[in-house]
DNA sequence: CTAAGGGCTGTACCGTGGTACGGAGTCAAG
DNA sequence: CTTGACTCCGTACCACGGTACAGCCCTTAG
């Protein structure tokens, strides 16, 4: 059971942070104790949820429905949302794939022949 | 030779963001002309630039970057940017990859079972 | 006893990438 | 000669995801 401060650091994020996610309602804040709030196991794993979540590319605000959805157990929405997010990753991989051929590209016609205009324009703006 | 809102619709953004990437340093304001600020092919080919390498995941200043550098041809900087870039992406697309396959197997657990906790928690914070 | 170090709350501020809008000027058609 | 469409310029505002800080309280060690 930390205070804040460890508990932000355990999480490795900053003491601002946690309240930041508490004011958006995706943390809750503990109950007053003789002693002062703290912070225990659950709420460091919803925490490490969010943070996840985020790297998959989840909102804030969609995480904030997801932690609604895991607590009522509306498993059909949370199977929407997520499909939802999987065809967003999907198109956003490949527009990554696409950018990263096109500055392999660049990167390799620019190397070889050090003459005339370089090629960044036309890589990226073929005509 | 276009005035401001053609120009704009010509390459799909509106003229506001014209006007910003102006503010921004990123287009120039054509010379003033009887008649009016005149944008022609050119300027069209950069602000696409600016897109395209939007796409490439550039920000802003990246792109500021790499104009001043185009005007100078200062390959080896840009091959510098572009090497970065590049790693920034394979990182990225990389991420994604992950969190993609999480998803799917949550969406798979899901899917099958519909007793007990929603398994999101566990597929995004294991353990 | 008092000073330091937390914690809590509220509000302000930051960078990024736009978007909107008010006001003034210009220009061409009706 | 007015109306409407457009331009220009400046400033304000937006969402997002934080980050910072002032001002207050509480506790605990020296």
């Amino acid at each position: 059971m930390w205070t804040i401060k460890p508990f932000a650091q355990t999480a490795g994020v900053g003491v601002e942070t946690v309240r930041f996610y508490q004011r958006k309602g995706l943390l809750e804040v503990p109950a007053e104790q003789p002693g002062g709030r703290r912070y225990g196991p659950a709420d460091l794993h919803r925490l490490r949820f969010i943070r996840q979540a985020q790297t998959a590319g989840f909102s804030l605000q969609d995480i904030a429905e997801l932690l609604a959805l895991d607590a009522c157990e509306d498993r059909s929405r949370v199977r929407e949302l997520a499909q939802e997010r999987l065809q967003a990753l999907q198109d956003q991989i490949r527009r990554l794939q696409q950018a990263q051929r096109s500055l392999q590209r660049l990167v390799r016609e620019c190397a070889q022949g050090s003459t005339g205009p370089c090629p960044i324009l036309e890589a990226f703006a073929p005509e």
